[in-house]
DNA sequence: AGCTAACCTGACCGCCCGGTCACGTTGGTG
DNA sequence: CACCAACGTGACCGGGCGGTCAGGTTAGCT
């Protein structure tokens, strides 16, 4: 499925080096943000700092990789949990289970956040994501489990929602979460409430044209 | 109320430049967030970059302004709402303005989100704004039009959470806000769902005494 | 073991940023 | 009008960043 591992012919060290840097990256950018310098992702593996561009051309593209990778594991997430039996609280575990990667992962956060961040690929697997939360909602919508009108997209969104609610209490509450993802979930399930206002774009494509002069 | 003119013996040019320095700093902190530098926003207010150290002795200093500002208004909007006749609308009032605010502000949200940013006295007026935030939910709790477990903070929290929702639509959809405001509301007014999860602290006081090895 | 191509390294470059300061300019007062 | 203190100015500084490259090192094949 996801295909970014291409061992071919590589240099035993080197194929162990750019798993150390990987893992490196990822903690590195989980804890600091996309504005984590190189240097330290380097010291963090062990590594100099050259090594780094010789595994990817460019900072962007060292992000990039780790935001592919941390996106297919929510898709693969929700694959799975669509042969589930309860497909409302399959809905539940995938809101649940996005917004704990979140609440983990400050780059991730702020890479969702800014459509100006993201590669032309990321921007391709956030649009599977939404493509997958869709079949999960839809499922969830024909028993009746959620209102009519919630898209896969609103999911997706929803996941930064909550987690940017909780997250000036992370310092203090680290599950706060939770409780935000109990609100919207009460807010997703009530039927009896008129129509939303503004329904969201179906897969989530966002093109930023304006180059600024 | 809000006393931060003080313009006591100054000199005629210097409050006009004050003036246009915090002019500038407003619309240029809210178009490119809190990394614009500060070479734009006095080229903005045409005025060199030595003066604005003159002004505000660091950067920080000058965002907070800014920032105390912002806040002072939600303050003065959540207390004139406090007056109206229909608590309900009222406390949805004060939601939309919030989260419009925050939506033409690209610094105000990231500073309300990350608690690392903030000087103490904007910490001191986010806990203010939670105050009158409270006494804005408590009328409408009394009247049943909220569930009974929300609070001030719980509020203020939404409006940060409510516009990252909808912070990825911004360049397709300006309005999407409006959209998980009203999901958000059905949200909060589910009386017949169960009690919600970790409450959060009364005033929003968050220390970050941690300072790094 | 010997050899080579591929790989790792860290000093180095250019850039941009926040902040400073000696100097020129100007508003206000007598 | 003359004077000066307060203010505006922009060249300058130190630091940190992403990214490069010539040269040392090593893995793997013969």
């Amino acid at each position: 499925m996801s295909g970014t591992t291409a061992t071919a012919g590589q240099r035993a060290d080197m194929v162990r080096n750019r798993r150390l840097l990987l893992e490196a990256a990822t903690a590195a950018f989980a804890e600091h943000g996309v504005d984590v310098p190189i240097g330290e992702i380097a010291q963090r593996a062990g590594l100099a700092k050259g090594t780094v561009f010789r595994h990817f051309a460019s900072k962007e593209d060292l992000l990039a990789a780790i935001m592919l990778q941390m996106l297919d594991r929510l898709i693969d997430s929700a694959d799975r949990l669509l042969g589930a039996d309860d497909s409302a609280t399959a809905l539940r575990e995938f809101m649940s289970d996005g917004v704990e990667v979140l609440a983990a992962d400050r780059a991730f956060c702020e890479v969702i956040g800014r459509p100006s961040l993201q590669h032309a690929e990321v921007r391709d697997r956030i649009a599977q994501l939404c493509d997958a939360a869709e079949a999960l909602t839809s499922r969830a919508r024909e028993r009746g489990a959620v209102r009519g009108d919630i898209t896969g997209t609103d999911v997706v969104l929803l996941l930064g929602g909550i987690h940017q609610t909780a997250a000036p209490l992370l310092p203090v509450q680290p599950q706060a979460w939770r409780r935000y993802l109990a609100l919207a979930l009460d807010g997703l399930v009530a039927t009896d409430a008129g129509p939303l206002p503004e329904p969201p774009p179906a897969r989530l494509e966002i093109a930023e044209p304006t180059t600024p002069s």
